[in-house]
RNA sequence: GCCACUGUGGCUUAGAGGCAUAGCGACGCCUUGGUAAGGCGUAGGUCGAGGGUUCAAUUCCCUCCAGUGGCUCCA
């Protein structure tokens, strides 16, 4: 929308012919006037069809600023279509200047408006002052702004009882945190600095300078790190007794594409584009994209139903450059992204209450806990997913954040939960979530054969157990925080620690049996490391504490004659008396069961680089 | 994107309108040492980039870039 104001000490009109698309014109509105006045002449643009709130509010605010700024007395709206050559639909115009018209007076500013679609003559008289003309182009980038306004929360209680937020007292301090961020958009200051930063450089973890804004790279111990994290979200979902496909896609998606330019658009401006010779693309913002391509020539059964599909996919999303965090809101993810395809409502949102369950089940291993968002496109969506939200919280016996969506906009989704964690400085983080998605089967055209021979759209969950590989990270960096913050030594799960064991020789003549030991350790899969650096012992045994070594263990005169070995146990924070073989068989029942891959760089200290 | 702050060898950092600090790390020599830093020495810098003020700018001013915190945002 394109506009131009004007102060005037006068300004007034008289309508003379309708044209065709003129609107009813009340008594009384044939002649207009207005003294000490903003005038804003206003052409209403194709671009704004579909955004008239939003382009009136931003319009409204503005004026209601220049107003006070020139001191002007009041505000006169007054159509006209010659400011740009893409007009909207007259029913846009129409409704862009009534509720421009509105949007002013509920800010208490006398407003007159000239009527639309007629011929007019009018007569100004412009102050001249260096800010009596002022011309402006809004373009409704303040969406959230007037989206919010519409925006509805409720406290949802396993008892079924709905609370406002702003009278429910009761919940974890997760809880009220997000209930004061995300429904009364109060702040609620973090505490602390920022510690997880220390360890993410610690583990080789940082941004790429050489990238654009938002990528991070991962040295050895990250990388080692990050892909024990992936192997495991991708264990988590082959365990859940549901058939799933793993697959791997590419990550740009031509926007040529019906269905992908559908979906973009609902995506909204996080697009991370980039140009090609002769199509521009879209950079995939999870896995959908690259399921669902592949999905719409698969020939599915009901006999199939339901299945998974899954993809650790490098997902991009383009950030607001001042709002990356490190492992946490990035311009580049991975997200291990699960689709289950149900045969219809039941069945979705029976799995949605198995994968809920799986969801909590990761975050207590870690000793953490989550508390809900559950956003909702609607009412009818809220009510009809009611029972399962009420099982849902009977069983975790938690109260759920209830968002609703505005009104009248056709989501894919009808719900989905995020699950939040307090973190070290009490931030709410949403780490995992799961929704169910009626949209896109029909979009990209995804279908099965029912038992009657028909073709039957298949509803579709979108779900990431542990969240992106980063956030997981994050998490695992932030239980680490958390235990320091507590007075307790910072420790990494065994499994996922780059270095379980090293050992340290005091000279070089109990090398040997040092690196014997390392080897015959090593060989059961373990990831050992091997101090064999001629630097002083104290030195050695420091530097394995500072590299969070979960079982540090010094060769000496000793250890060369006795099979015994005194173990530092990082975890226990003390030294204890233990054999090999012993230390071997704690090490295995404690990373039973999860991934396990060898150490990412050389074993030997004396020919690591220092990074 | 907005506001504030920060930017000095690979890392952590001192400094101030006039020779650019130190520690760690790297390299060399000495030391063969038993649970949180052994000793001596050497190399390594367009002080984020560009412009301006000045006899002189890494320091002051402007613009840009990047990072951090907060805000906004988060299908």
């Amino acid at each position: 929308m394109k506009t131009l104001y004007i102060h005037a000490d006068f300004m007034e009109y008289e309508t003379k012919k309708p044209t065709p698309v003129a609107e009813e014109l009340p008594e009384g509105h044939a002649k207009g006037r207005a003294d000490e006045v903003l005038v804003a002449f206003i052409t209403v643009e194709k671009k704004d069809e579909g955004k008239v709130e939003v382009v009136a509010a931003e319009a409204a605010a503005d004026l209601a600023e220049v107003m006070k700024k020139v001191g002007a007395q009041r505000v006169m709206l007054y159509p006209y279509a010659h400011l740009s050559p893409e007009l909207s639909d007259p029913k846009t115009g129409k409704e862009m200047l009534r509720r421009l018209e509105s949007d002013l007076k509920e800010m208490e500013v006398e407003v007159i408006r000239a009527p639309f679609g007629w011929y007019k003559a009018f007569k100004i008289s412009c102050k001249g002052h260096p800010l009596s003309e002022l011309s402006r182009d809004f373009e409704g980038k303040e969406a959230a702004a007037g989206k919010k306004g519409e925006e509805k929360f409720i406290v949802l209680l396993p008892d079924g009882t709905e609370v406002s937020p702003l009278e429910y007292k009761g919940g974890t301090e997760c809880f009220q945190i997000m209930m004061a961020k995300e429904a009364m958009k109060k702040d609620w200051p973090s505490t602390g600095e920022v510690k997880y930063a220390r360890l993410c450089k610690k583990f080789g973890i940082q941004w790429e300078s050489m990238s654009d804004v938002g990528h991070m790279c991962f040295s050895s111990k990250g990388a080692l790190m990050f892909d024990l994290c992936s192997d495991y979200s991708w264990q988590i979902v082959n365990d859940l007794k549901l058939p799933v496909y793993t697959v791997k896609g590419t990550n740009m998606f031509s926007l040529d594409e019906g269905p992908v330019a559908e979906h973009a658009k609902l995506f909204g401006d996080r697009l991370y584009k980039i140009t090609g010779e002769k199509k521009d693309f879209v950079l995939r913002y999870a896995a959908c994209h690259q399921q669902f391509a592949m999905m719409r020539n698969w020939n599915i059964s009901y006999k199939s139903l339901p299945y998974g599909a899954f993809e650790v996919a490098d997902s991009y999303r383009f950030e607001q450059s001042g709002e990356t965090m490190l492992c946490f809101r990035t311009r580049r993810m991975n997200m291990p992204d699960l689709h289950v395809i149900c045969k219809d409502i039941p069945e979705s949102e029976d799995w949605f209450m198995k994968l809920d369950e799986r969801i909590y089940k990761e975050a207590n291993k870690l000793d953490r806990d989550y508390e809900m968002l559950a956003n909702f496109s609607s009412w009818d969506n809220y009510q009809q997913h009611k029972e399962m939200m009420l099982q849902i919280l009977r069983k975790h016996n938690k109260p759920a954040l209830l968002h609703f969506y505005p009104e009248g906009i056709n989501y894919y989704w009808t719900v989905n939960i995020e699950y939040h964690i307090l973190d070290d400085m009490k931030r709410a983080r949403e780490i995992g979530t799961v929704q169910i998605d009626v949209g896109n089967a029909n979009r990209f055209g995804i279908a099965y054969t029912d038992e009657n021979g028909k073709k039957v759209f298949p509803v579709i969950l979108h779900c990431a157990v542990i969240g992106t590989i980063e956030r997981y990270l994050y998490t695992l960096f932030d239980t680490a925080v958390m235990q320091e913050s507590q007075g307790k030594i910072g420790t990494l799960p065994l499994w996922v620690n780059p270095e379980q064991v090293r050992f340290m020789s005091v000279s070089e003549n109990h090398l040997a049996r040092a690196r014997d030991l390392a080897d015959r350790m090593r060989s059961e899969g373990i990831r050992v490391g091997l101090d064999d650096r001629s630097e002083t012992v104290g030195k050695k045994v420091r530097e394995a504490k500072q590299d969070w070594v979960a079982y540090a263990i010094v060769i000496g005169d000793k250890e060369v004659s006795s099979e015994t070995l005194m173990v530092y146990d990082r975890a226990a924070n003390k030294n204890v008396e233990m054999t090999l073989g012993e230390l071997i068989a704690s090490i295995k029942s404690q990373t039973k069961g999860m991934p396990n891959r060898p150490m990412y760089m050389p074993y030997e200290m004396s020919r690591q680089v220092d990074f």
